[in-house]
DNA sequence: AATATATGAATGAACG
DNA sequence: CGTTCATTCATATATT
């Protein structure tokens, strides 16, 4: 289920010597790490009630044997109720690329077009579409207000830089529960 | 790596009586897991390292591409640093006393000033002052809700103004997460 | 080490 | 549109 595909996709292969990857690759790397990451340690888990004795599946209430089933499926999302709506990273990408391209423009009908289009990866309101653009500019000029602000801060200031330095988030890249 | 097939075996429907995989096909079973739970324990690091991946030291925001070679270097090593922002008792009492006295004051501009104020203790930018009174007042508000809405036995006037209309109005699309 | 809690940060949605 | 709210995520810290 979502085992597959750590080397699927562009195989990296690196040389030993000065390879270097994308920001792309090396977030869809750490996804997949991350996924397994999480496989692990239930497998780590359930080795050691493996080897703690007794037959992992018929002497326990199941539980364990369950879990490594189910365990599959959760991989790498985590099973929490989504009650608002979350970007694919795929829509995510269009978002940005639309939003980079035509700058400042305040969508209007092409909400509705973009909404088409991303809704082919996954589903998507109008609503949705709307406000991401709303507070993608929003953000985006208050970033540079507070930028513009700071003089001489020599400080070697920690950086508050939060655009797109998103954090590997171990979620988010498989199937989208459509309901 | 070939983690793949430990789970494409369709797990064996055990009843829960009688076991249906002979003391062959669990020793292997268990011998894989066994290997399996070794090779994600490293994952597993590997991945907290890479995750944890920040440039403390040049403070340089990692422009579009990382070399393999500098993550492959992380995976060995702890990096340690911190990666949020964390208050010093100073920073934290001026804090505290600026939300007590201007308790309703949602801060705008002033986050310069404080955030002026405060550097003189410690790191700090004007995201992470104003992050903390965001976070400041929505915590102090949870709080409340919990305790007014069940200690409602005899006082039940000392509700806030409860006119808020504030409800998410997720009527088209939430999803429903059965499992 | 496993779990629980506190909290800085990110972000979708709502308000004026 | 600029601000604010509400919820969620991820990490830091504490506890057993």
């Amino acid at each position: 289920i979502g085992l597959r595909g750590v080397g699927s996709q562009h195989p990296p292969s690196f040389t030993m010597q000065e390879q270097v990857m994308t920001e792309e690759q090396l977030e869809t790397l750490r996804r997949q790490i991350s996924v397994y990451a999480t496989i692990c340690r239930q497998l780590v888990h359930m080795h050691r009630a493996v080897v703690l004795q007794m037959d992992p599946m018929s002497g326990m209430p199941l539980g364990q044997a369950i879990a490594f089933d189910s365990l599959m499926g959760m991989a790498g999302q985590r099973v929490t109720a989504r009650q608002r709506w979350t970007p694919s990273q795929v829509q995510l990408q269009i978002l940005e690329k639309i939003f980079d391209q035509d700058k400042g423009t305040p969508s209007k009908q092409k909400i509705k077009e973009i909404t088409a289009e991303l809704s082919q990866h996954g589903h998507i309101s109008e609503t949705n579409v709307y406000n991401w653009f709303q507070n993608r500019r929003a953000r985006t000029k208050r970033k540079q207000q507070i930028v513009t602000s700071n003089s001489g801060e020599s400080e070697m200031d920690n950086s508050l830089d939060s655009s797109k330095g998103k954090q590997a988030k171990t979620d988010e890249n498989i199937v989208q529960e459509t309901q």
